[in-house]
RNA sequence: GCGGAUGUGGCGGAAUGGUAGACGCCAGGGACUUAAAAUCCCUUGAUCCUUGAUCGUGCGGGUUCGAGUCCCGCCAUCCGCACCA
């Protein structure tokens, strides 16, 4: 007997266990089948899944069940990105150790994704803080090492005096710590390094050949990489007029020396700074140059700033200056002129004064610019603050003067004027001209400047891979041998006070020199988790216990067919895996270059915000969704009925309560429901914004299709039902096309629409064909629903493992179409007839209706417009 | 400032240059019911002189027999980057 209702309490659990019994999303290395890699970003075990984790994965795994009931061998992992500061946070706060703190999380999420039926391959899982992973990450960190790919510099970093540990730049917030509220301070520490730079030029042409990436996140790298090309050269300081030669002493122009001290500073000259080099993308503009400016925290600035204490207390103006975007925008260009002289590199006759200017980055570059204000906007509102000239090089049309007028700088093609030896040159060859001379008279040399930056990796935390080497007062720094590997974190660690735990431990770091054998110490830095999670698809698709991966095995999977996951990682994650995978070809491990053949950005998960503002303090007070009744237009609160407002819709946020918990919502709805509302309405690219009625909605499609498939009747008869074919036909090709293309909102309309069809439609056999295509439609959207009425009309096995419906191309187009019948472009009647009627008599059919000829008024027509099968438009 | 995206009913959104608003939500009306829930049916862009017509895809132009779609110029919102030399 059937039952009335679909009950997702019980069909959940049931069919998720038949899947884990049937080890059906397994995925099997030597399967004859093609194969499919499907894999969204893992996620890092906070304890509780995010509504954004149940979006990412349910389109993944749609797509994967999709795969594999079209006949591929599919490979759809889960692990976790384990290591983390929230682990060594929860550490501190509450007393637990972060292994058992992160693995009870692990657990209790894995069963949360386990409510929402993914079909994963669990016997692939694999947690980064586990040692047979983090161990294998240490060898392939050796293995770069070897290949010169690893190095370890002195290096600036923030570092919290209070917590006693490095922070990341995004962990700084207006230049205190985010956990402490300590002030930042600038440290320098001996920092472990990944040559990513070497691979910049191959990073960024590799986005070329991305065709499957979104155009934004190639772009977004692409501005990362930063990329400039140009000229380097060198500014050389005039001696000064007295005579005394160049050096900072000869400033006199603030008039007022506090200097005391009765040794006096050696010139400039003698202390290496009678020069100074700088970098520009415009060498063209050089016959424009007014100025030269170098960064506050320039060694030259430092050198005036010594002898000059209206100079120094610039210098500390810039360095107080806000950092945040608003400040930024904000901040006027001012300097401070030297006093110092350079002479132009072109016309030593010609000299220009140098600035200590608060635009100039020092680590950019080389800290130092000539300014060109006709041609560079900053620099143009610098010259006139300051009155410098100002002067036109480059002929914007018919305009040669050179004497700039106006405060928009010139920076588009043109031709070289007031350039001597450049005139009439265009800029692109001008400045090759000006880079050949140089180079020719050894003052300069083409370059190229990277606002890409090698990757720091060292963190001073415990909760992370251990960084394989050993510091020897004899040796140095020396790897620790690969069968010493894994280098395993200690477990009695203590959190009770700041720093680093490594650090602190009584003997984990006390070992024996592997070259010499004499007492040494383990490096007590960790690797950024970053390392993590930029080689852990390579460990999903092999994973030997005795290396990092079976490079045979790899070839078989690699690369990812589709990646999907948050744009929050279109620079970070996916540019540091993009890194790792060309470091690992460069030495020979792998074969391809690119890890992800295909990504995919999901949008977040939106929803209302409800609040009251608040008398005292006028600031809102926000409630969550389970404490407000929501009306067609307005909301109250349930303990009392009192009205309140709703709010924007927004990111789902714990501050602004505006969240809904996966486990309640499954609890309630059932996981297909939650499941066919993360595929609806929303294109996936943009914002879900969830709601209490659309879910709703969706519990309620459910029912209706399980009625629907209650009806199923193999042995029905009926006449034939032509229409309702051809749309069954239309649907799997469209539901194909829409799923490959992660159009899963039209997917999910097509399905409404032959569910719809089907259920208005009279008895017969192509409405019980119908009826079974729909559920096998649905199987990879509702997967628990659909197992629970496949078993129901008695299919086979497990629909997860059957196979999707098949399309007959001939009944994918229409017998008869519908005609537009347009006069002068507006519609007047349509018309049905069969496909294929050719012109006249479309025209004939056309001039033939009443509604036409009312509109056509007695009026001749000139031109008759006729596209078959389309429409008719009659001109007149 | 630079770069990118988006703009269509009350809402989420569909539409190879060819019938704008598919599909869903909300809303309204009706059926069934003692009643409710559930379910089913109908209506649902606006306006008007309502058997039909006019207007309508952010704004202003243009190309075309025909424009949400193509071109030019704006506006707004969101996202990313940012004194990058």
């Amino acid at each position: 007997m059937t039952a009335e209702r679909f009950d997702p309490a019980i069909a959940d659990t049931r069919w998720q266990r038949a899947w884990d019994e049937a080890q059906c999303f397994r995925a099997d290395d030597n399967s004859p089948k093609p194969r499919s890699y499907v894999l969204e970003m893992f996620p890092y075990p906070s304890g509780r899944i995010h509504i954004g984790h149940v979006r990412n994965y349910t389109m993944g795994d749609v797509l994967a069940r999709t795969k594999r009931m079209q006949g591929f061998e599919v490979l759809h992992p889960m692990g976790w990105d384990a290591f983390g500061m929230p682990a060594e946070n929860a550490a501190m706060e509450k007393q637990v150790h972060p292994g058992s703190w992160t693995r009870e999380n692990i657990a209790n999420m894995k069963a949360q994704l386990k409510r929402l039926g993914f079909a994963l391959d669990w016997s692939r899982e694999l947690a980064t803080c586990e040692p047979d992973y983090y161990g294998q990450e240490q060898a392939l960190f050796l293995d770069l090492y070897a290949a010169g790919l690893v190095y370890r510099k002195e290096s600036a970093v923030n570092w919290d005096p209070v917590d006693m540990t490095v922070l990341a730049n995004e962990q700084v917030i207006d230049g205190r710590g985010w956990r402490s509220g300590a002030l930042v301070e600038k440290r320098k520490l001996s920092q472990w390094f990944l040559k990513i730079t070497q691979f910049a030029d191959d990073l960024l042409d590799g986005l070329g050949e991305l065709d499957k990436w979104p155009e934004k996140v190639r772009l977004m790298q692409e501005n990362w990489i930063g990329k400039s090309q140009g000229l380097q050269f060198t500014f050389n300081i005039l001696p000064s007029p007295s005579g005394e030669g160049p050096g900072v002493g000869s400033i006199q122009t603030s008039g007022i020396s506090l200097s005391t001290d009765p040794t006096p500073t050696p010139p400039l000259k003698e202390r290496g700074l009678s020069s100074f080099d700088v970098f520009t993308t415009r060498p063209d503009t050089l016959f424009g140059a007014s100025f030269a400016a170098i960064a506050a925290e320039h060694p030259l600035a430092a050198a005036v700033a010594r002898e000059n204490p209206e100079a120094a207390a610039f210098i500390d103006e810039c360095r107080r200056g806000g950092t945040t975007a608003a400040e930024m925008e904000t901040a006027e260009k001012r300097g401070y002129d030297t006093g110092l002289q350079v002479a132009h590199p072109l016309d030593p006759s010609l000299t220009l004064p140098v600035y200590i200017a608060n635009f100039v980055l020092m680590d950019y570059g080389t800290g130092a610019v000539f300014g060109c204000p006709a041609h560079d906007q900053r620099d143009l509102d610098f010259a006139r603050k300051y009155g410098l000239p100002v002067l036109r090089v480059v002929a914007d049309g018919d305009l040669t003067d050179p004497v700039f007028q106006g405060n928009e700088a010139y920076t588009g093609p043109g031709k070289l004027v007031n350039s001597r030896f450049l005139d009439g040159m265009e800029v692109p060859a001008a400045k090759a001209a000006v880079i050949a001379r140089a180079e020719a008279e050894r003052w300069g040399e083409g370059k190229t400047v990277w606002r890409l930056r090698d990757w720091g990796v060292s963190r001073q935390r415990y909760w992370g891979t251990p960084i394989p080497f050993i510091h020897c007062e004899i040796c140095g720094v020396v790897p620790v041998p690969k069968k010493q590997l894994p280098v395993v974190l200690p477990e009695d660690v203590d959190f009770a006070t700041p720093g680093n735990p490594l650090l602190r431990h009584p003997t984990w770091k006390h070992v024996d020199c592997p070259q010499c054998g004499k007492p040494a110490t383990r490096e007590t830095d960790t690797l950024d988790t970053f390392v993590d999670s930029s080689w852990y698809f390579l460990r999903f698709a092999s994973q030997p216990a005795d290396r990092p991966f079976d490079p045979a095995v790899l070839a078989k999977w690699l690369p990812v067919e589709q990646y999907i996951g948050g744009i929050e990682h279109a620079i970070l994650h996916l540019l540091y895996a993009r890194f790792w995978t060309r470091a690992l070809k460069h030495i020979g491990q792998i074969d391809f270059a690119e890890p992800f053949a295909s990504l995919f950005t999901q949008g977040m998960v939106t929803h209302e915000t409800y609040f009251r503002t608040d008398a005292a303090n006028g600031q809102p007070v926000y409630f969550s969704p389970d404490e407000v009744t929501r009306g067609s237009d307005s909301a109250s609160l349930k303990s009392d009925g009192s009205p309140i407002e709703v709010g924007r819709v927004i990111k789902m946020s714990k501050s602004k309560k505006n969240v809904v918990d996966p486990d309640d919502i499954v609890a309630k709805y059932g996981a297909d429901a939650v499941r066919w509302f993360m595929l609806s309405d929303s294109p996936p690219e943009r914002d879900l914004p969830w709601s209490e009625a659309g879910i709703e909605g969706c519990a309620r499609f459910v029912q209706r299709l399980w009625r629907l498939f209650a009806q199923f009747d193999a042995a029905a008869t009926g006449a034939d039902d032509v229409k309702l074919r051809r749309l069954t036909h239309q649907t799997v090709q469209g539901v194909s096309d829409d799923v490959a293309a992660l159009q899963f909102n039209k997917a999910v309309a097509r399905i409404y629409a032959l569910a719809n069809a089907t259920e208005k439609a009279s008895p017969s056999p192509d409405q019980q064909t119908a009826i079974r295509t729909l559920l096998l439609l649905v199987a990879p959207m509702m997967p628990h629903l659909a197992e629970e009425a496949w078993s129901m009309i008695g299919g086979t096995g497990l629909i997860a493992e059957a196979a999707w419906p098949p399309v007959d191309p001939a009944l994918l187009v229409e017998d008869e179409v519908t005609i537009a019948v347009q006069v002068k472009g507006k519609l007047r009647d349509t018309l049905t007839v069969a496909k294929g009627t050719p012109r006249d008599e479309l025209e004939a059919l056309a001039l033939a209706s009443a509604n036409v000829q009312r509109a056509l008024d007695g009026a001749e027509v000139k031109k008759v417009i006729v596209v078959p099968d389309r429409l008719v438009n009659l001109v007149i």
